[in-house]
DNA sequence: ATAATATCAGTAATTGTTACTACTTTTAGA
DNA sequence: TCTAAAAGTAGTAACAATTACTGATATTAT
């Protein structure tokens, strides 16, 4: 293997690995210069690539047109907050979904993604505080 | 409703309704530019963003880093080829997998979708001819 | 008709991401 | 343990997709 150590590199794999939300490339840079406060926003773009193409991570397209980050590549999906724009796991088996889509198609199919999108928890009771004008403890 | 009539935004319409790929804003644009030299390229992006906020024609996030847009919205799940690019309509019913993830969630979900990956039949064949170095009929 | 306003063309600006360049680390081998 | 090749880096410029802005035009209700 042609890959040498950096503690960039290191550092961005260990602050994915700690969270359970899915950062985006801006939001690993900012946490990232604290630990190598000079650290290039490129550089972090360019071990993320890295480390999504050697499958060390893998890197989630949800549709807000940035691409998230995610440090678990167990097979999972997704759920994406249209009010907040959070992303977090979907606490269900992965589906097997791809017998049955491949029955009326002749390509071959690699693996699929689903991402099922409304309203997280945070987001209803918040809507709820606001139409009934309280404050649930 | 205060939406009035353009012969610009017709033609866009029209002209996704004649298509079963999923074309780009930058293929819209090339196209309808054919009936409506002068139209604007930001004309195109503002009414397929239009269209798509009152729900006309939908917007699809396949991962390429480019919306894709579709006329057809019923709901139905895509597949995406990894080698030509291409983004097609799988022929499966949708299904019904909003309740089972529902029972380990607590928000509400809306919606949800499906996007699988692989090589399509064109791109197959291809690289079979390219192996075996014979012209398929 | 005409006034109000949605829409337009053209262009500038913004945003997420990648490429480039000269300098710095890492690491395998003498 | 030197040393030099190769990978990695910071900083910045470039890029591509998209959006915002501006003054002009088209549509529609009255």
């Amino acid at each position: 293997m042609n890959l040498k150590h950096s503690k960039q590199r290191d550092s961005i794999k260990e602050f994915l690995k700690g969270r359970k939300d899915h950062p985006t490339a801006a939001v690993v840079y900012e946490n990232v210069r604290k630990t190598i406060p000079n650290i290039s926003l490129g550089t972090v773009y360019r071990n993320l690539t890295l480390l999504a193409d050697i499958g060390e991570i893998s890197r989630i397209h949800v549709g807000d047109g940035v691409d998230h980050f995610d440090a678990d590549i167990s097979p999972h999906y997704h759920f994406i907050c249209r009010e907040c724009g959070n992303v977090m796991d979907m606490d269900m088996d992965k589906m097997d979904l791809e017998k049955a889509a491949g029955r009326n198609f002749c390509g071959e199919i690699e693996y699929h993604t689903i991402c099922f999108y409304g309203k997280c928890e945070k987001c209803c009771e918040a809507s709820i505080q606001k139409k009934h004008n309280v404050t649930l403890c």
